[in-house]
DNA sequence: AAAGCTAATCTAAACGTTTCGGATGAGTCA
DNA sequence: TGACTCATCCGAAACGTTTAGATTAGCTTT
């Protein structure tokens, strides 16, 4: 910049004046910097300015897996509507690691961020100490953590596994296994309260040995499905509580040599675009990604812009059961309708 | 700082010397000042820091689509080497559009990334500018442009698909329909390439009606498998460049009417974690996602650490076909097993 | 014609670091 | 005792911006 205002025969205030549109300089001395400025070939120091000005333009961002199909649709889009409003993304992924993930804010707070966006892997002390100790807005999404002040954008996970739930036991299973996420997250509490309040409801009693844990990853999910279908009375279907999981499910339905949908019914949490063009073609709880990603942009722009002031919101979207034919009908209800 | 230093009772320039280890300095000081920052809870400015120092410790990201379960897991691997190196990641996604890519591109040279890993969409005049004026190490990842001075890891795409063209022929297939990448990258023109050389190999003519533009992505896909296979002699295979295409012909076989592998066989481009478990059970050429992820930022760390000076390398890794049974034998071969 | 006003431009401080060269003081040596 | 050497520590400039306030010049007003 100094270059320029010396090629223009200026001072570097009125270059900064001109750049940003700040005060009102005369034709010719504008037409000289511009010149200048292409000339030069100078572009503004990013960095510097946001120094100076105390804010980066960038918003932090962190997910508990990128790998999950889910949360690249709602990175992608929260990456689109963030750019197109001038903002940079700080992309974080810690694998479901509390300890990474904290790490990750820190660092991100340190780059001094303007806000930050985070599907929490889990909330310790440690979380609420780092978040707390912050200006920035923050937006929770997908899970939240009971104790940090701030905005979420998550997803009525209880109901929509109620309704999954039901949609199983009005097919007549009974025994219905669910593959949990970790307890430790919000969503992996709300959806297991889900399977519970489904069944109550029904008044199908609850069995313990029917829930395994998961941990939202495939390989867990594999172990949980193995010990759930070698059980003496196995389950005649099985929930999992999220996409990753169901692969798991699936590998071990295969590999102890039984089939889906015949042997047993699968439903899941999180659909994906090939789910109706593969076999079984996956019953799945579908989660409105795009909503999700725009609306928590649009949530932290307005904090941002100081368009909102007042306390933390917390914005409940619904998810929708799409039915294909991984789960069918039970055994009994078959037999109920030929008789 | 200067809080740190005053609590202390001391200048910023020791303080900034016990944070840095850069200069020696007594214990009675060492353990005063390390008890202010501990007290007042401070943390260094990366900001400020970066401003005096020149690097950011930032590196920049942009792929063509962060959608595509192949980037994702690329993506991941990346992030979390360079996390563990100290380096953040600024991620950016353009859907394919090149334009927006070079607005990307820039944003992330403006603001000052210490180096930069590009996923392109393509290449055009702009962003060989774009590149040229810089002076960060810069990595090209699964596409190259040519006419930029860079480091680059890909795969060795002629080769994969010529291996699995010619799995596809030694199965009987005459007529193979090709369903394209944008000839604009240069994944699309060597796989296509791959084709070629294959039925050049086994002499079968080639027919151009049988290849078909997809773009990588599954809406162009759908529309080009439904003319591929509404066609007069349709083919008994096809294979798609990659998997976001492969949705859309598996949709178009369905929608028709038809089944794989029965009525037709497909292999396509990039492989599935769930590729084994669902029905077809794609053939697929995958790709060793983790060590793209680990050479890639293994080279820009060591040109970042000046530990690599010389000219622009190439890293090509190789694929692998992974067969299932998505693709079958063609009718011509079975009959003649049985006759 | 002096004073006042306005519009345009500039000077210089500030943002929070790093780092170079210098200052200080104690110990060593002749 | 004076000079010299270390070992510590500090002052201040610099990184590239932004911006409040000062300055200047040209007009208007009385």
């Amino acid at each position: 910049m100094l270059h320029v205002a010396e090629a223009a025969r200026v001072s570097v205030a009125t270059v900064s004046a001109v750049i940003n549109g700040t005060a009102i300089v005369s034709p010719e001395l504008t037409a000289r910097i511009e010149a200048a400025i292409r000339d030069i070939g100078y572009k503004r120091n990013a960095i510097a300015r946001s120094l100076k000005m105390g804010k980066t333009r960038t918003i932090g961002l962190t997910v508990a897996d990128i790998t999950n199909p889910f949360f690249t649709d709602v990175v992608a889009v929260l990456q689109e509507v963030l750019h197109r409003a001038g903002y940079a993304v700080m992309l974080c992924s810690n694998d479901e690691d509390m300890e990474m993930q904290d790490e990750q804010i820190q660092l991100l707070l340190d780059r001094m961020v303007d806000g930050l966006i985070i599907a929490p892997a889990g909330d310790d002390a440690n979380l609420k100490r780092i978040l707390g100790g912050t200006k920035v807005p923050i937006v929770l999404i997908d899970r939240i953590c009971d104790g940090v002040e701030a905005d979420a954008v998550i997803l009525d996970n209880q109901r929509a596994v109620f309704d999954a739930t039901t949609y199983m036991l009005q097919l007549g299973h009974r025994r219905i296994g669910y593959v949990s996420g970790s307890l430790d997250t919000s969503t992996g509490r709300d959806r297991l309260e889900g399977y519970h309040r489904a069944l109550e409801a029904s008044g199908v009693p609850f069995d313990e040995t029917l829930v395994r844990f998961g941990n939202f990853r495939e390989a867990d999910a594999y172990n949980a499905s193995m010990q759930l279908l070698t059980q003496p009375d196995r389950p005649s279907a099985i929930f999992s509580a999220n996409n990753l999981m169901v692969i798991g499910v699936m590998k071990a339905i295969r590999d102890i040599g039984l089939s889906c949908p015949e042997d047993v019914s699968v439903v899941c949490f999180d659909d994906f675009p090939w789910a109706d063009v593969f076999r079984p073609q996956l019953t799945a709880v579908a989660q409105p990604v795009r909503a999700i990603g725009e609306q928590t942009a649009q949530l932290i722009l307005d904090r941002l812009a100081g368009r909102i002031e007042d306390e933390p919101r917390r914005l409940v979207l619904q998810g929708r059961l799409m039915i294909r034919n991984s789960c069918r009908p039970h055994a009994s209800l078959l037999q109920g309708a030929t008789a």
